[in-house]
DNA sequence: CGCTATTTGTTCAGTGGTTGAATTAAATGA
DNA sequence: TCATTTAATTCAACCACTGAACAAATAGCG
């Protein structure tokens, strides 16, 4: 009887963006095959991709051809695995074609990394300073220098660079124009103007460089989704000076309406509690804040720089500090209070703890957990996994880089054009 | 220079889902032209179409005539507009073609309804009753009569029943069962094996009719997803004796990693509150929830039976009833900072109040404004629409009917294959 | 009334891309 | 050595879209 009613699933996709031309088949079953590819573990053969996605071998030779030929995939040369019959030819991502450019200013550190269509990091420069004195042209003249470093580094190691994304604390318009970066104490902060002036971005590199900029939580999510670990949906929450979240859905970054999506750090959590410089009261970063917590474990003050706190509290935690032991207790319990909303909202079951917070996640769990379990409705029947982000703290760089990358393989039919 | 700095959308969408394959492209194609069919205000011709799609007219007609012959497109008979030139001839949804079975229960009714392609009603049945006391295969009989009802009415109007969707107020896993609906006092209630036993709803009309049971909120947002009014991407809170809410992102949707978004009622609001049953403490549902808000105007009690409770509150809100003000600010308040907390963290541009709430936007409104724009970081730039829900309080079964014919104007291909 | 301009819809040869089967390639194992 | 097995390619057939030409149907105009 229960075969009569088939029960899940009433999603109503909205219908395919554009029209499917002659042309669009090509092109979907490109990115098809070689976002197969690139997900594999190991190098599949035609066949294994034949079988995985339902396409003739016939079509996946043809495909895997138009690949080959545009310099995103290469033929592994060692045979991988043996049996009976003819050797298969593993296909693997081109280490020697595309590679993204990732930047990333935040409160206490510049970074730059170039990643190749692999996700193998070829350059990765840290620049840690305190950049809340420094005005944005100045720091995005330091950052203009990393860039140009790490691309003559990629160029050295025969990589075309085939965009750049940069991450950046705060809120980002549609024109890359920074509308609000309250930790940094920006304020419509236009970059990509200001980044005009420096050369070493400006030039385009086999006519397609385009640089976006996105909010460094959203490009942290990104990182941690293809750095693997991470299932399909899932929340990343950054703890840098402020808090910012990114949310991954099926796969996708969740931008929102207006691409400001997971201000998170803003979510009251005591309503009534102390006013937040944001207008609001009680949001999340007055208690689980950098600055939140290195106050309530009395570290608050003038012999702590900023470009030096984050790696100090993970010391004293080391180091079983009762005062720092405290203030994450009681800035994991925040943090849960909050995560049970998101959970209770969006039936996530997995969330990464990123940034600042990565290293400090054996303390922040337990009270996380907690909140969680006390909270959410469909907890007793699914766990929630909480765990630390595998990327470092500069994951924002390597997203960002990823990103770029990302774009060709999710879209490989614009890059052969351009051929 | 700007035009160097291509800036937005580091969107990365995962692959095609399945291979796409020589059918695929006409697949896609039906739905496409089917889907802006579905969309347009006044019955679109083939030129159009063709303009609007980007496919060639010839292509639109080889498409139409396919959707014609499938009985889900019919030919407008009169000519709509003129001007120079043949007479475009407008193409519309078929009323003649399949129809969704929509059904409900809830706490304090049940309801059925049919709708037809192009979204109209055609049945409608309330009946009011408080649901509490009776078992569940009690209440799945009761409905089953009101559905065996509805198909006859639909059947003498010479309407194919495509399918049926069930909405239950609250967690319902894959298999259609019910996990909990704490209003209803219902726990792993097996829905489809005890529906089984009533034969209106296990008859196949045309091999397929497949029943979905899903949860009310998120069904009575797809309703007013299709009813037009909202935009693509909405949060839509269903305050029934439970608060529930329904996502819309992009025209589609979410249900979270099993299908258990939403439970906005139980997302705290004040962590330290009084204990809620859920086992947190402060959840909105405390503020908020119907219950509260009659106990908070006065009027719990035994002389107000459930399936009157609604209706009354609104009675008195518009008599200006002091407590009655007092405790719809109160809860408008609760439910402002809880969406605050979604819109900080979905960046959503509109809220929609439904159910019971629908009649109360006039009260709710202002305090939930107020506290977004206390609390939202990007308020200043983008405001947030809240507005009421324009379906009437049974929305979640038109919505489960539309869902039903919504899944085959998304995918008309399979439909057009069974005939 | 007849002619032209105009827009709609259809017909048809041409083409790109997938299909399925047959064929070739390259290894294992008895 | 040869049968077996699996991988990859080749090729005729076919499906669906393309583009242009053509037929249909109306308004405007003299």
């Amino acid at each position: 009887m229960t075969a009569v009613w088939q029960c899940q699933g009433v999603t109503s996709p909205a219908a395919p963006a554009g029209a499917v031309r002659q042309g669009s088949l090509r092109e979907l079953n490109l990115a098809l095959v070689l976002g197969r590819i690139a997900a594999a573990r190991r190098p599949p053969s035609r066949a294994a991709l034949a079988a995985d996605t339902g396409l003739t071998r016939a079509t996946v030779s043809a495909v895997v051809e138009d690949l080959v030929a545009g310099r995103l995939v290469t033929e592994a040369d060692p045979t991988p695995r043996a049996g009976a019959g003819r050797p298969a030819r593993g296909l693997m991502l081109a280490g020697d074609g595309p590679a993204g450019l990732g930047l990333e200013i935040n409160v206490d550190y510049l970074a730059a990394c170039v990643v190749d269509l692999s996700g193998q990091v070829w350059h990765h420069t840290v620049h840690r300073a305190d950049l809340r004195p420094v005005s944005p042209a100045e720091a995005l003249g330091q950052l203009a220098e990393l860039a140009r470093r790490a691309r003559v580094d990629a160029e050295a190691h025969g990589l075309t660079l085939a965009g750049a994304a940069l991450g950046v604390p705060g809120l980002v318009d549609d024109a890359g124009r920074v509308r609000l970066a309250p930790n940094l104490g920006w304020r419509d902060v236009p970059v990509p103007e200001l980044l005009a002036d420096h050369p070493p971005l400006t030039e385009r590199v086999d006519g397609v460089p385009p640089l976006v900029v996105d909010n460094e939580a959203n490009l942290a999510a990104l990182g941690e989704l293809h750095a693997g670990a991470a299932p399909g949906s899932f929340l990343h929450i950054s703890g840098e000076v402020g808090i910012g979240a990114g949310i991954v859905l099926d796969g996708a970054l969740f931008r929102g309406t207006r691409g400001w999506s997971g201000e998170i750090g803003h979510i009251p959590v005591r309503p009534d509690g102390p006013p937040c410089r944001c207008g609001g009261r009680g949001c999340l970063e007055l208690y689980a804040g950098q600055e939140a917590i290195l106050s309530a474990a009395g570290l608050a003050g003038a012999d702590l720089p900023a470009d030096r706190a984050s790696t100090r509290l993970t010391q004293l935690a080391v180091a079983e500090h009762p005062a720092v032991l405290r203030a994450l207790a009681e800035a994991g319990t925040a943090i849960g209070v909050t995560v049970a909303s998101v959970v209770n909202l969006l039936d996530l079951d997995t969330v990464v703890l990123g940034g600042g917070y990565a290293p400090l996640t054996g303390w922040l769990r337990p009270p996380v957990l907690a909140e969680i379990e006390r909270r959410v409705l469909t907890a007793a029947w699914s766990p929630v996994t909480v765990r630390p982000a595998t990327l470092g703290a500069t994951a924002a760089a390597v997203g960002a880089a990823g990103s770029v990358v990302r774009r060709i393989i999710a879209r490989p039919g614009g890059w052969l054009a351009r051929l």
